[in-house]
DNA sequence: GGACGGATGGAATGTCTGTTCCACATTGTA
DNA sequence: TACAATGTGGAACAGACATTCCATCCGTCC
């Protein structure tokens, strides 16, 4: 049976000086080997503390952490620390850049990572508290609640303003000519919820509208790709996406999945208003015969 | 309903770091905001690098970084340090504890697992042929490309028509009321192209629509869930999607990773006259200054 | 039992890094 | 246009660090 070579590339923290230590492991002194142990179980303590604490961790000098640096090859304990930096750092890369690696395989393949990516860091760096504030505020029935999106986003934002639109009343999206956007911001109340969707390059007068909405007292929440966005500026919570494309744009797959357990989650708590309004829907479609199984 | 208290402790690299620099925005200078910047994209660079080559990563002096790491609260830049590494530390806690992520059990690690599923399915069972052969089609200058779309994934149909549009001209969402999708389709051509996407409990006038574009002769793709699908009896070829959700609606998340990658192929393929029509929309941008980075 | 060799940790040293201060540039304003 | 205020980076300074050297200790062999 020929059993495939360790596919597995992740590895432990530190696969290059693993190998060192193992290999030179019959040459150690007894201070060193303790040494050697600690360096192997608590790699952060090689990456981010000093010469002095590692001597303490294993209970040995200064100069014998050195001394077992020099003996494993390295150029000194600082050789040493870039090492286990480096393999840390390989480790955790956010798999983006992680991609470029390996001369970019199949093109599916490069795309398939690259989403599964904006997925996971995007609903990842999701939090708890903010997304049920939100969901808080968008299920407020007094509330009336719009959407903002840069051109880029448009669609995936009458997406969720559509899926809003069907668990609850006064959804709509901020759309139009700069006549009426004004026109529709001007009206906005300070019970009135916004949500501002826009990636880097932002669109002027998306981030104006929202700072306009703003000034009326509207409670915004922004959904962009940095904290520094200056949508995060005017809102009370901000979802930071992932949005590394494949081809010449932005990918909205994460802002997508993101939007998903927003509507999820407002479903949830409007349950027995949003079930009868799905309920009548299905029951006006079933009179129209709008739908079929095949 | 008592909802769990939502320990979920994994939290992103540097969420400490992340909430002051979105707490202290409005009030960093450029400058700051450069080194802000580096400091969320590349906190490897924080934790294992120094003042210096903070600096010279963000294209600012070594004053600065010091000063935003004040600014930001901490006890100069060896606090900032300091917390990254911690963070950083908690990130890659060797699989142990990570296992937890996966598996998941709150709302939104439930999400974050179907949306993958959504992405990796429907990636892993796209076709390359069926690809190529639909981005041929899409890229033939003579062709007019219709996008049709079922009510439930409209918003994504948009953002594909979108992209595409501005790839290429002729590309329009067959939308509107019965007249107007029956007139659109009369003026239907041969030498057309035609994208229908649609999911089980499929709306029975695009069913119909794509029918009778086919007896026009239109060359016809299906985006559905099956290939049992009415809308696969009448394409050329039927790229199947998973689209699992964890609310009361489909994701179409694996439908949008989907169009993802037929963008990226047609903007591939189109490359020369695509960069054309980007330079010149960026032209138009620049010149109404309709974007901004801040 | 004494002497030798290696191992070990403490102290001195020189380099590197973070911090602070200040002169210069840049922006906004009268 | 001139002035004021703020932003900004270079340079000096002080502290911390890794490194090296050396005295001490322990085990071993003669």
């Amino acid at each position: 049976m020929i059993r495939s070579a360790a596919p597995c590339e992740v590895a432990s923290p530190t696969v290059e000086v693993e190998e060192r230590i193992g290999r030179a492991s019959a040459t150690l002194t007894p201070a060193e080997r303790r040494v050697a142990e600690v360096v192997l179980e608590k790699p952060q303590l090689v990456a981010f503390g000093t010469v002095a604490e590692l001597a303490e961790a294993s209970g040995s000098g200064a100069a014998t952490v050195v001394r077992l640096a020099s003996k494993l090859g390295y150029d000194g304990f600082t050789g040493l620390q870039t090492s286990v930096q480096h393999a840390l750092a390989r480790q955790l890369r956010p798999a983006a850049e992680r991609i470029r690696e390996p001369a970019a395989s199949d093109a599916i393949g490069r795309h398939l990572d690259l989403e599964l990516d904006n997925v996971a860091t995007t609903l990842r760096a999701l939090d708890d508290g903010a997304l049920t504030d939100l969901v808080q505020h968008l299920a407020a029935p007094t509330s009336r609640v719009f959407v903002l999106s840069g051109d880029a986003s448009l669609g995936v934002a009458r997406q969720f303003v559509a899926e809003l639109h069907v668990l609850r009343d006064d959804v709509s999206l901020i759309d139009g000519n700069d006549v009426a956007v004004r026109r529709a911001v001007s009206l906005m109340r300070p019970t009135d919820v916004l949500v501002a969707i826009d990636l880097r390059r932002y669109d002027r007068w998306v981030i104006d509208t929202a700072r306009e909405a703003q000034t009326h007292g509207v409670w915004c929440t922004a959904i962009t790709d940095s904290l520094l966005s200056p949508l995060a500026a005017v809102a009370e919570h901000t979802f930071t996406v992932a949005a590394a494309g494949g081809g010449p744009f932005d990918s909205h797959v994460g802002t997508l999945a993101l939007a998903n357990v927003i509507v999820a989650a407002l479903a949830d708590r409007l349950r027995a208003e949003a079930t009868d309004r799905l309920d009548r829907a299905e029951a006006a479609w079933r009179k129209g015969d709008a739908l079929t199984d095949r």
